[in-house]
DNA sequence: TGTACATCAGTGAACGCGCGTTCACTGATGTAC
DNA sequence: TGTACATCAGTGAACGCGCGTTCACTGATGTAC
């Protein structure tokens, strides 16, 4: 109620068409990908002419790219906060940040399409290769604090450990989160499961005690 | 030269059209990702008419279906390769499977685009999930042969082990092939190294002896 | 408080474009006698 | 071997479509006096 009403407050001439361009856009890109997702459209759902984005966006790109660069900040936030300085230790903290990365891309689809498959060439687009480099470097953070050592024994690097996990998260969250690439029953909607397992053979792996989980 | 004359007198009326499509429909992809190539162009660099296509593929997205399936099972055979029923033993066996899964994402860049990035319906697309389970019915039969325990030292089951492997080979196909994403330097160029350490560490993780590799 | 004007977020019509696909056709190849 | 015909892989012109983007415009809001 309240909200709304404050919403309506900027709304004087038409609405807050920026936000409401970016929040249909994401129900696009979901819906048709990030490629089937059309700026003429994203406009008609928000109740405005084919030209009014453009008050608003240089191109079709810039939207995409909006929701991409909101989305990497988005995603470093949540990842800081569920890492949380590494309390109550490391391992649980970052299990943490892992259900945090799943539920990611699990509910932030739009914006996990639009900053890893939507083939935005990070470099060329303002200010969206510094948010990716911030939301690895929260992963790096953390990695470094975990320490572990390689089969060797030397210490891991903490961007390799980081670039091990987020590879295998990432392939879990595009390879087997749709249910339909694969047959195998197993692995269907136990994302969460496959990457508890997988996490914890791989910190084992690396030296690192983790405890089986105590559900709530 | 023999070569050359045995595909023309195969290339009667214009050529082999088909595999001609398919090769610059494979180029296209490469270029332009999966979304951004088109009947019109390919028909065009095939040297032929835009009607030309429809006496070999139904549609457009039938022709990027047959990359896909042709690729899966291309895949497959090179994977199985690979294994080669596991010998000497299963460790060096795995690991040549991996340098597969890595050349081929690199190198049949194509392929795999249209297989994984690509949107296709699996379901939808016939022979086409029945290539992908097959495929993925290599990778579980080799980790039945590998074996491993959990930390709580069960067993693995073998599709999760694949599953933890595969996700962290595509991940970081997809996420680290393309150097442009992220900045950090040490992971750039070095796809193998870092798909060496993260699959020794996890295969470390089961309680299988990883022998350090030794490079000819 | 009232008026004149600047600003700014929209409109709606239009554009050029390239796409996927269809169609009636043509001409080369393969086959029956 | 020669002829008549069927087949089949192409042509090229055309279609309808929806897209991204531009443009001159309008009308509501904000501001100076």
């Amino acid at each position: 109620m309240t909200d709304k009403k404050q919403k309506n407050r900027r709304a004087y001439h038409h609405g807050n068409l920026k936000a409401a361009l970016i929040d249909v856009a994401q129900r696009l890109i979901v819906e048709r990908g990030p490629h089937g997702f059309t700026l003429v459209e994203a406009a008609k759902l928000a109740g405005v002419s084919p030209a009014a984005p453009y008050r608003h966006f240089s191109s079709r790109e810039a939207l995409l790219a909006e929701v991409a660069r909101s989305g990497y900040e988005n995603f470093s936030t949540r990842l800081e906060d569920a890492w949380d300085g590494g309390t109550p230790n490391p391992v649980t903290a970052f299990r943490r940040m892992g259900d945090v990365y799943l539920d990611f891309a699990r509910y932030e689809r739009a914006s996990y399409i639009a900053m890893f498959e939507a083939g935005l060439v990070h470099n060329e687009v303002d200010g969206l290769k510094s948010s990716a480099d911030k939301a690895f470097s929260v992963l790096t953070n953390a990695a470094s604090a975990l320490g572990g050592k390689m089969p060797d024994g030397t210490p891991i690097p903490p961007e390799m450990l980081g670039a091990h996990i987020w590879a295998m998260s990432h392939g879990m969250a595009t390879l087997f989160a749709s249910t339909e690439k694969f047959s195998d029953q197993r692995l269907k909607g136990d994302m969460k499961a496959l990457f508890e397992s997988g996490t914890a053979i791989y910190l084992r792996g690396l030296g690192i005690d983790v405890p089986p989980i105590n559900d709530e």
